[in-house]
RNA sequence: GGCGGCGUAGCUCAGCUGGUUAGAGCGGCGGUCUCAUAAUCCGCAGGUCUCCGGUUCGAGUCCGGACGCCGCUACCA
């Protein structure tokens, strides 16, 4: 079975920060997790090129808009795979399949009927040679020249006739109450759109940058109408018609809260009029917030602000895996987080340092030191000890409901709370260190157990983790019974039959190098 | 202004349709073990649940009001 998932595509006039990243990994465990359980999955990102902003930029630099972009997108790439995220497409809204799909869109549209032409006013600022939006003012006049009189423009554009698919999307709404994630997000579009939709201009005169509008070429299709298109052109809208068909609807489109208007109300209406089914769902994220950690004051990340951090500042300095872990584990993907590198290096130290990686360290080095490393005859000893008193098969259920519905955060805290910690119990509780001592086969045993805990915990980690996960699963033979790629949810509580059990992880003089060293806070 | 949300232990937050001594994680404090990355494990933390008033046998949990904070209020990815 097909599962379509997206993330918005991004501005590339600025390198990502880590608030674009964490729509980025938050899509990508979701990417993850579906394909674990058996989904068909395909993971579209993009970058969002045909805007006047971004040619602006590019004539900054000197440089023609066409390699300038290619070149943001190959640096936004980067920093994506970074991450481990694992998208199967990127699409640059410059490319061919998308001027193709838009332009076979927009004429849908303009055959069904919903797009007129109409006086367009807006007001021109003569010092920044650009169109101004009311948000942006100040006081009535434009923020950059304040001593210049706005001129107020008129020009002939192209209107898509949103307002007259007010009903259609209520009565979307109201039958598909799971359209719009989440609920609070849900109840601010219903309102909205209840309010009174007005039509949206979706055409500019005069810029070359852009994909002409195909019944008049002087017009270039403007900003939404042109990006949320992205969504079908990727997957062969106006260019392969029989892939589309076998992808399209989407699952999900995982975007911003600001943006999720566009997307719940915008977007349908555009697919209705276009005669094509609708997304399934739309999940709007919340923010991430920059903690300052001297003054305590929480702000928005910016540029201008200088308080931006950068996703590669943070996979150099620790790794992907610690930076996925405390976005994922500190901020809830619906609501708001806040970033303070205090608040990381504490996150990582109790969580990864402490407990996930330590629990790795403590089991390998008695495995190897009491057993070199060879825990033969493991497939005959009941390795359900360490987790007894934990309904484990309830968990994974909770754990599949609470992935399907985001709440990745919650997900974390009880896989720690519930595995991580039952096996660190158990090993405290049992004692191997002393009990190797006086019954070797007994500690043979437990270390069995471990081992298994150790199985458990590489697939329950396996969205949010990968590489820590992958490093889990193969610290032991586990891969005799069944390939990493392979291992899903449902291979929780079926432990394969390995009689020769042994170490294969790396080793440095008999002791596994930590996996997350811990960071120091305090300096002296 | 209109609509919606929030204000719970030092910090981050749970607390469903009202009901025994208000919970968790982190930090902090005390103890324990020594396999491990001075990690683990055990125990402690007594917070007017923003304030005022009301409904009720009984309210963080419902109603009204006050104060504070936040989101949305259309063409900004």
């Amino acid at each position: 079975m097909r599962f379509y998932i997206t993330t918005a595509i991004d501005y590339p006039n600025s390198r990502p920060h880590i608030g674009t990243a964490f729509e980025k990994i938050g899509a990508d465990v979701q990417a993850r997790f579906r394909r674990m359980e058996g989904l068909d999955v395909h993971f579209l990102m993009g970058n969002d090129e045909n805007t006047i902003k971004v040619s602006q930029r590019a004539e900054e630099l000197g440089v023609e808009p066409k390699p300038y972009v290619d070149d943001m997108a190959r640096q936004f790439q980067e920093v994506w795979k970074a991450l481990e995220v694992s998208n199967d497409d990127f699409i640059q809204t410059s490319e061919q399949r998308h001027y193709i799909g838009c332009q076979k869109f927009i004429q849908a549209v303009y055959d069904a009927g919903d797009i007129e032409k109409k006086a367009y006013q807006s007001l021109y600022c003569d010092g920044c040679e650009e169109f101004k939006t009311a948000k942006e003012l100040v006081d009535g006049r434009c923020p950059n020249h304040p001593n210049r009189a706005l001129r107020e423009v008129e020009e002939e554009n192209y209107f898509f006739r949103l307002s007259s698919f007010a009903d259609r999307l209520l009565a979307h709404y109201d039958a598909n109450p799971d359209f719009i994630q989440p609920e609070s997000r849900r109840n601010e579009i219903v309102s909205l759109v209840k309010s009174g939709l007005q039509d949206v201009s979706i055409s500019r005169k005069g810029f070359t940058w852009g994909i002409p509008v195909p019944f008049d070429p002087d017009q270039t299709i403007y900003v939404w109408f042109d990006a949320l298109l992205n969504y079908v052109t990727a997957i062969g809208y106006g260019t392969d018609q029989e892939r589309f068909e076998s992808i399209w609807p989407a699952d999900i489109h995982v975007i911003g809260k600001d943006i999720t208007r566009f997307h719940c109300a915008l977007w349908p209406a555009m697919l209705m009029s276009a005669g094509l089914p609708l997304p399934k769902r739309v999940f709007g994220h919340g923010f991430v917030y920059r903690k300052d950690e001297s003054t305590g004051e929480i702000a928005k990340m910016s540029k201008s602000l200088g308080n931006a951090v950068e996703p590669m500042d943070l996979i150099r300095s620790f790794s992907a895996e610690a930076f996925r872990y405390y976005f994922m584990s500190q901020c809830p993907f619906g609501g708001d987080g806040e970033f303070s590198f205090e608040r990381f290096a504490d996150a990582y130290n109790s969580g990864l340092a402490n407990n996930l990686g330590n629990l790795y360290s403590r089991t390998l080095s008695m495995a190897v030191r009491y057993f070199d490393g060879d825990l033969a005859g493991a497939s005959a000893i009941d390795a359900t000890a360490w987790r007894a008193g934990l309904d484990l098969s309830a968990l994974v259920d909770e754990l599949r409901s609470l992935m399907n519905t985001f709440q990745y955060n919650v997900a974390i805290q009880r896989i720690w709370a519930e595995v991580l910690d039952a096996a660190n119990r158990y090993i405290q509780v049992t004692e191997p260190f002393k009990l190797v001592k006086t019954d070797v086969e007994a500690t043979r045993a437990v270390l069995v157990n471990l081992a298994e805990a150790i199985r458990v915990i590489s697939i329950l980690i396996k969205p949010f983790l990968p590489s820590t996960a992958e490093t889990f699963y193969s610290a032991f033979s586990f891969a005799e019974g069944a390939a990493w790629e392979t291992v899903s949810y449902s291979d929780i509580l079926k432990r394969p039959d390995i009689a020769d059990l042994k170490v294969t992880a790396p080793l440095i003089s008999g002791k596994p190098a930590p996996l997350f060293p811990k960071i120091e806070t305090k300096a002296g």
